[in-house]
RNA sequence: GCGCUCGUAGCUCAGCUGGAUAGAGCAUCGGACUUCGAAUCCGAGGGGCGGGAGUUCGAAUCUCUCCGAGCGCGCCA
């Protein structure tokens, strides 16, 4: 039950009637208008702008638009849920409505429970894909948070009704899992009780290779050593990159991060009979003309040290939006990370999917226009991609940046922060923020656990609310908490305004669900339930001063119930929001 | 030089896809616990949204242009 969308429908009739009648041009576009919450209470419960909207189209028949409000005005006074309807301003309607109407999304909420602001299942298939980090080493605090907002993200447009699939690309080829090979390569000869010295330069330094090495040396004892790099390169190569992912997705779940699919860059390369899926795109995309051996004209500014003119496979990305075109060709003869980027996604439409969501870290950004280029020409522009970045996470401790260096032994893994300071507060405290600002995280704060950290404020709502049946359930003996009993309450005794705003905020808590999925910005669901907590402490305090508004009231069984009721719809508001963030809803926090 | 992201209170950030007097936390100052959990609450001061121009009935939100920050700029992924 959504009362913003609702009255959006009902005054979209009263349009209607207007157009049908000739009071209003018959062409319309009833989307245009929106019903919102005003922003000053004082105005009442629902404002529209319909009569701004349209003022333009409708000059021959209203001469401004407050005389167009006026009759719509009318129009909804007879609607028995409107108590008031009047034009304010320069044409704005305020609606006051009838306390019927809060009492009935009240209930509605509380039958719904955990189900109260879902969407309507839509049949569109739809992927997200994100984190994929490199398998070459551990998760920093950047990944963690490209890891995060994809993850709330996707149970975001899950819950909004979208057919969600969670995927995970993992970069598997290419140079840089070469160099991880070498570099395991070397810790299986140290595991062999050999003395390897400082790790030499272009390898991966960090101890993490330790166990995958002495994991190689258990399989295949010392048959590889000696040998030439040829004939062992692959095996260590599959065995690393197997622990790399291994370690990955321990820190992923140690984060409440999941995915459903991981899909690797390896087989998009691998030839079945000389032929693979990089390879046909690209064939497809040459036949139909998109590809091209050319030249490229040099970057402007600073030129690369190493730049010369060289013919190469392009792409013509330009024709689809990008700057200029891509080469698909690295002068080894080998597919760029582009390249195989388009088949990637190619596997993706093939598998159904025409709605793609990409998560990648702001430095990325250089990125964006080429792949969406590539998607609108390998599907003809039926697919769609949506790439959103987040910027990087700036680490501070203390107000202090902490530079981190791999080899300087001050790298701070996700892993780290997250046994430090739990997953609930990484997640609150990376979604707390919208995705595409800069994040300042700083390490003192989180570790203190203190109030700053908004995590706490939001949780301890939660429970001071649980905290509430502990205290019903002591105080009336043998009462039904349950809420199929609490719904069947007489709601029409909470008149307080603290409990009137209360309900308020919860009867729009379906449409900050629908306007956060559209915007794919699950920070307004983190900011909504921060405003939500801090409406329902406010309240609680009221009860210090006046004992007679506090949830429990001996004496007054009914209304104690009808308050129970607004607290179990509260609550599971509250825990309904906190697992679209992923984020525990504790029931104390003792 | 070009592209992307961003500039809102002393600090950290929201601002509901263009709406009615720009909000919150922290910090500062002053208050509230024999009372359903003070990890809480109440109050005060503080900015006119980086500068300028434009579109609009109406702009922090859109356009242009400067200034400043971050990221990126064949053959890395």
């Amino acid at each position: 039950m959504n009362i913003f969308a609702d009255f959006q429908a009902r005054i979209g009739a009263i349009v209607q009637g207007l157009m049908d009648s000739g009071r209003l041009p018959a062409d319309l576009d009833l989307a245009r208008f929106t019903v919102e919450p005003p922003r000053e209470a004082s105005h009442g419960d629902l404002a529209t702008n319909v009569a701004m909207v349209y003022a333009r189209d409708a000059k021959p028949h209203f001469s401004n638009p407050r005389q167009m409000a006026s009759e719509i005005c009318f129009a909804l006074a007879a609607d028995p849920d409107v108590a008031q309807a009047e034009t304010a301003g320069p044409g704005f309607i305020n609606i006051r409505l009838a306390p019927k109407v809060f009492v009935d999304v009240l209930r509605a909420s509380i039958e719904a429970g955990g189900e109260y602001g879902r969407g309507a299942r839509t049949a569109t298939k739809m992927n997200v894909e994100y984190v994929s980090a490199n398998p070459t080493g551990p998760m920093h605090v950047g990944h963690g948070r490209g890891a995060v907002f994809g993850d709330a993200l996707a149970n975001l447009l899950d819950f909004a009704g979208a057919d969600v699939t969670r995927e995970y690309y993992i970069n598997d080829a290419g140079a840089q899992v070469d160099v991880l090979a070498r570099s395991a390569f070397l810790r299986y000869r140290e595991a062999l009780g050999e003395h390897i010295g400082a790790i030499p330069e272009g390898l991966y330094p960090g101890d993490y290779l330790k166990p995958a090495g002495a994991a190689l040396a258990r399989e295949v004892g010392a048959s590889l050593l000696g040998k030439p790099e040829g004939e062992w390169l692959e095996t260590v190569r599959t065995q690393a990159i197997a622990a790399m992912m291994a370690m990955i997705r321990e820190d992923l779940a140690a984060l409440k991060v999941e995915h459903q699919v991981f899909f690797s860059e390896r087989s998009l390369h691998k030839r079945v009979h000389g032929v693979s899926d990089i390879d046909r795109q690209v064939a497809d995309l040459r036949a139909r003309g998109l590809v091209y051996e050319g030249r490229l004209p040099p970057p402007k500014g600073q030129l690369p040290d190493d730049w010369e003119d060289r013919e190469q496979t392009l792409f013509r990305s330009s024709e689809y939006g990008d700057d200029v075109d891509r080469p698909l060709m690295k002068s080894d003869g080998a597919y760029t990370y582009f390249a195989s980027d388009i088949a990637y996604h190619k596997s993706k439409i093939d598998r159904g999917f025409l709605e793609m969501i990409d998560v990648w870290g702001a430095d990325h950004g250089g990125y964006v226009k080429r792949m969406t280029a590539a998607v609108k020409a390998i599907s003809d522009g039926k697919a769609n991609l949506d790439v959103r970045l987040c910027q990087l996470v700036r680490l501070v401790r203390d107000g202090v940046e902490v530079k981190m260096s791999k080899r300087g032994g001050t790298f701070v893994t996700l892993r780290e922060v997250v046994d430090e300071v739990g997953a609930d507060a990484v997640r609150f405290m990376m979604l707390f923020r919208k995705n595409d600002a800069m994040l300042d995280f700083d390490l003192a704060k989180v570790i203190e656990q203190s109030k700053d950290n908004p995590v706490f404020y939001v949780q301890y709502a939660h429970a001071r609310a649980k905290s509430i049946f502990r205290q019903a359930a002591s105080t009336f003996a043998g009462i039904d908490l349950s809420g199929a009993a609490l719904a069947q309450a007489d709601l029409a005794v909470l008149r307080d305004e603290g409990e009137l705003e209360l309900i308020k905020m919860i009867a729009q808590y379906p449409r900050q669900i629908e306007a956060a999925a559209q915007a794919r910005e699950p920070h307004r669901i983190a900011f909504f339930l921060h405003e939500l907590a801090s409406a329902f402490h406010s309240h609680w305090n009221r009860g210090k001063d006046s004992p007679q508004l506090r949830f429990v009231n001996e004496e007054r069984g009914d209304l104690s119930k009808a308050r129970l009721a607004l607290v179990f719809s509260l609550t599971s508001v509250i825990a309904s929001g906190l697992s679209i963030l992923g984020v525990a809803a504790p029931d104390e926090m003792r």
